[in-house]
DNA sequence: TTTAGTTACGTAAGTCGTAATCATA
DNA sequence: TATGATTACGACTTACGTAACTAAA
């Protein structure tokens, strides 16, 4: 039996679909098709054992556990990302320029680690996974 | 190019590796073969643009851009394991029985998808990715 | 009929393990 | 030579997209 293993692209999806609360729409912003989407959550579903989304003809609305693991999934990723900056390399190169914002202590050192919240343009790359 | 995605098996194998300091060991502790564990490590370096590890005749060295990723790695990896372990349904039951049930729409169509709640089984498999 | 999610299936891409190669003590 | 990492390559597995299907309004 083929073990499915969790994936960060499923994450992903998971956390979108859960936005915008539909498959459809979700794929549309994950540059995949409705088909792709599904299946990303179904395994996801079946590989925790319970159901994420409460199917409606509307689309799909999460059930307290989905909703639940959609918000540590949501904070997963953007770990994930902020690892990433954190060492991308040639930080003060040409590509891929990134504008940050930060509500608290910028004045002080820059960048600094201990923002409350952060924005982040990031090119294509860190969107899809 | 093509551009690899970050995946949960390569962060298990970039921290595995940082802790005991060796391909071969960790590929043993992994279940993998060495060459895999190598590729895992190299795709992530690729996909960063980071040189994690310093190689030396005695086995893997962490960079310092290594060390920190690590870091986060491992706390990303702990937060999902913790995640699965909360929505992780049945907790006390029975393991190892299916069960479906549907709440709904079962007397018209069987199977049905859509059913507002089904209980499947899943064995235990929480460790590994 | 329209909208939304799911399943079937062929193809493309990725991953693994074996074996060979490179580098260092 | 011995140890450990890397590359080459064939086989297997997985994931995507197209097309067809099912359910609900």
């Amino acid at each position: 039996m083929p073990r499915r293993h969790m994936d960060l692209k499923q994450l992903t999806a998971l956390v979108t679909v859960a936005e915008v609360g539909s498959i459809t729409k979700a794929a549309r912003l994950l540059h995949l098709v409705q088909p792709s989407v599904t299946r990303q959550i179904r395994s996801l579903e079946d590989e925790l054992g319970v159901s994420l989304f409460r199917r409606v003809a509307s689309g799909m609305t999460p059930t307290p556990e989905g909703a639940l693991f959609v918000e540590r999934a949501r904070r997963v990723l953007l770990e994930l990302d902020r690892a990433r900056a954190e060492i991308r390399p040639d930080p003060g190169g040409v590509r891929g320029v990134v504008t940050l914002g930060c509500s608290r202590a910028w004045s002080r050192s820059w960048p600094s680690r201990w923002c409350e919240r952060w924005t982040s343009i990031t090119p294509a790359s860190s969107s899809g996974w």
